[in-house]
DNA sequence: CGAGCATATGAACCGAGAGGTATATACAGG
DNA sequence: CCTGTATATACCTCTCGGTTCATATGCTCG
């Protein structure tokens, strides 16, 4: 129920989010997959779910999992003050700064 | 010493993150700002730094710390999965993500 | 040199959370 | 219905990491 960062600290939960990246599973194939307890896998899909990483339907026995995008993005978004400090020189580091004192409009491509 | 995530879960450490993105600080300037113990700082500042989150300089009788890139920026690839999540139209996004699970293909919109 | 400040480290304590085992629920098919 | 499959949950235990308190180290200056 903490922060987002706290339920990506699991490495089986990241796990169980890489391979819904590619695409939504079933509770039983990322069993498989991932070859762990399917209580764990459970378990840990449910504190995903809680946290907004995962969403499920249920289709006949089987509920099928798949990607919530915005805790994510707020990781994300976390990151962006840092992104400084790799992004590229320092002509460009002085054009993110002045856009960053600009007006908070929209995000523009990366 | 295990995944930056975890190292990133604790919320102190993510705040002297944060404070340390601005500029450069001392130690005793991390305890005032964050009004935390002197020994919790540097101990957050110790994981901080064997994680490489983090390095120092002595100066003095003072220790300057300021942001490393290299493990943010680890942070910031593991997202880069996930960033199609959001980073495009979502409402076309959910309908594709809606019948992908049919074809392990690379099923795209007709 | 000795006092005082700045920072690090060690030990004891304590709560949160991950794994395992057992069990509950729900649906499908014969 | 009964059996088997798919998933969730409760309970227990054990480990790990964060906090606190006490102390060590190192530097500056009077």
């Amino acid at each position: 129920m903490e922060s987002s960062f706290a339920v990506l600290a699991e490495p089986n939960r990241r796990a169980i989010l890489r391979l819904l990246a590619t695409s939504e599973r079933t509770v039983g194939e990322i069993e498989r997959r991932l070859r762990m307890p399917q209580t764990s896998v459970s378990k840990h899909l449910r504190v995903l779910r809680d946290a907004g990483f995962v969403e499920s339907r249920v289709e006949a026995q089987r509920r099928v999992y798949q990607i919530r995008a915005e805790p994510l993005r707020e990781v994300d978004a976390w990151l962006a003050p840092f992104r400084r400090f790799w992004e590229t020189h320092v002509d460009a580091l002085e054009r993110h700064l002045d856009r960053m004192e600009q007006a908070p409009k929209k995000g523009r491509k990366r």
